[in-house]
DNA sequence: CCTTATTGATTTATTAATGAGTCAAATTGA
DNA sequence: TCAATTTGACTCATTAATAAATCAATAAGG
């Protein structure tokens, strides 16, 4: 149980990067929206002449974090990704902290009043 | 060194729940907006009648994923919630798939003449 | 031009997120 | 009312994210 491994007799040249499958897949919407808003971070980062890692330390986190948040790494905390937008001014939901604040609210309300559950009928297929 | 542990004598009676230390500090305003995404979640979850099993099940998530999505929790992965959110309607950034996309085009295209890098001059003090 | 700072891209150890499962409580619709 | 279903809230094992550090390449600004 000691030949050669596989591992020994690399299929590919070394310098050809295999692409690792992907941790969790994600649609190109997904993706096209994570790499826009890492794209606004960054311009409102050059905006106001923050390095990556000033904006990384007002943010409490690491500036290989911030790269990746700027690169749209769908594997980012989204708590970590709203922050750095939130300190470099990238406005979430096109509103400031105040109507943030009062929309939250608003919807608190209305949740209350919705269905605690949804039940499916046995019979009804509702794809779309 | 087998004495009574400090853990066979709880300061505190079982039914009172510890506010664990907070894995990663986030502002108000990102918690704030991290649960109105996860109700508008919700909502727009309950308005198409999906159970939380079905809906986690479309976006390839664990029902609790999904649970901690709509809790608003900043630690799920962003990829995570831009999918759920894309599956049940709720927009990102205010646009549709295709405005997006044109977006992210005019994004990268401007980006292309910012400057690669920002240098801070060692006496200002930029805070703010 | 040349020094200095910033960035991008790695790796590795540690910490946290995730999936899967269970159970009780709440809710629905008949 | 009542059975069936959904939800919320846990636990635990596994997997992935994160921080930290390094290094080469690039860009800035005197």
């Amino acid at each position: 149980m000691d030949g050669p491994r596989l591992a020994d007799h690399p299929i590919h040249p070394r310098h050809i990067t295999m692409a690792k499958p992907v941790a969790r897949p994600c649609s190109q919407y997904s993706l096209d929206a994570l790499l826009l808003l890492g794209q606004l971070v960054r311009e409102a980062r050059l905006a106001r002449a923050l390095t990556t890692t000033d904006l990384a330390a007002r943010a409490g986190i690491s500036r290989s974090l911030l790269q990746r948040i700027e690169r749209g790494d769908p594997g980012c905390s989204i708590g970590a990704v709203f922050e750095v937008a939130a300190i470099c001014g990238v406005p979430l939901f096109e509103s400031d902290a105040r109507l943030l604040s009062q929309q939250l609210g608003r919807q608190m309300e209305k949740m209350a009043l919705l269905p605690k559950a949804i039940r499916t009928s046995p019979g009804v297929n509702d794809d779309f």
